[in-house]
DNA sequence: ATAAAATATGTAGCACGCTACGTATATACT
DNA sequence: AGTATATACGTAGCGTGCTACATATTTTAT
């Protein structure tokens, strides 16, 4: 175990550090940051099946459903049945949610402006496009690694 | 909230999927990427105390403790006293630990390797350099955030 | 010397990630 | 039509992150 670079645990201590100022900060709106992306998703895709959801947040069923039964419970959303297919359920945003709306933008704007200060223009897009490439490697490998089983 | 591209969110994703791809291949030697992390830190600064190795992590003291637990619990670690300072208890790397030395070192490759997949020397350089200033700018935040406290 | 403050470790309880297993409904096959 | 398979949602249990509080020991201050 050599004291070379890793960009794999590099990424673990900033995603462990976001977290814990986000958090910080969306305390008192009494949401977490994965509430946050949740509800994110919804704003882009209102009235979204749990199975939909699932795959744009790319995250297992139980951890989705644990998120939502807290929004549920907190009144940032609610359940409606689909008539078609009674498998499903149909979640919908509430008053709750769109009240919060300006301040849960206002925080991620803000924390992807700290994450990126003293960064030019351009290196924030390099980053971004970087990013983008490491979600698309990992995410592939995710699958071929499951796909296996 | 609009489509925007979002680095934190980004940054989330891609370390949800580094675990569970990770955790997925340390399962075999009966490990977590967490409990790797902890074990690479040990190898660089043999009989370590608990203190030190929080800062050098960057993580809370339950998070670690609880990680410690079970390292210890599985024989990877043991505890020596202090004799200098009674409330300080001195962390031993076993056997077993500098068995699975070189598997662990591979995993850290190649997950490495897996992320910066389809990158030049060059970008491989940048990623690490720009995720380097990231991690500055959320650890500073972060710092002064709890200073207020 | 003793009381106060700092330091090192520990516990409790919660959120959120996972895997593995269950249940209900819909679809496909014979 | 009836059985098998697929799909959508759910629960249980665990690891790891957090905050807040507790305990034991050391250091500092008076």
């Amino acid at each position: 175990m050599d004291e070379e670079k890793s960009v794999g645990f590099l990424l673990k201590q900033i995603h462990n550090n976001v977290c814990r100022l986000l958090n910080s900060n969306l305390k008192k709106e009494d949401l977490t940051i994965s509430q946050m992306a949740v509800l994110n998703e919804l704003f882009l895709d209102e009235k979204c099946s749990f199975k939909k959801l699932e795959n744009k947040m790319n995250i297992q069923r139980s951890t989705l459903i644990g998120i939502l039964q807290r929004l549920d419970a907190k009144g940032f959303i609610e359940y409606l049945p689909d008539e078609c297919d009674k498998r499903c359920r149909v979640i919908r945003l509430t008053q709750k949610s769109y009240e919060a709306k300006n301040i849960m933008e206002g925080q991620k704007k803000h924390m992807d402006m700290l994450i990126t200060k003293n960064m030019t223009e351009e290196e924030q897009e390099t980053l971004y496009d970087l990013l983008s490439k490491v979600k698309n490697n990992i995410c592939m490998e995710v699958m071929e690694n499951e796909y296996q089983k």
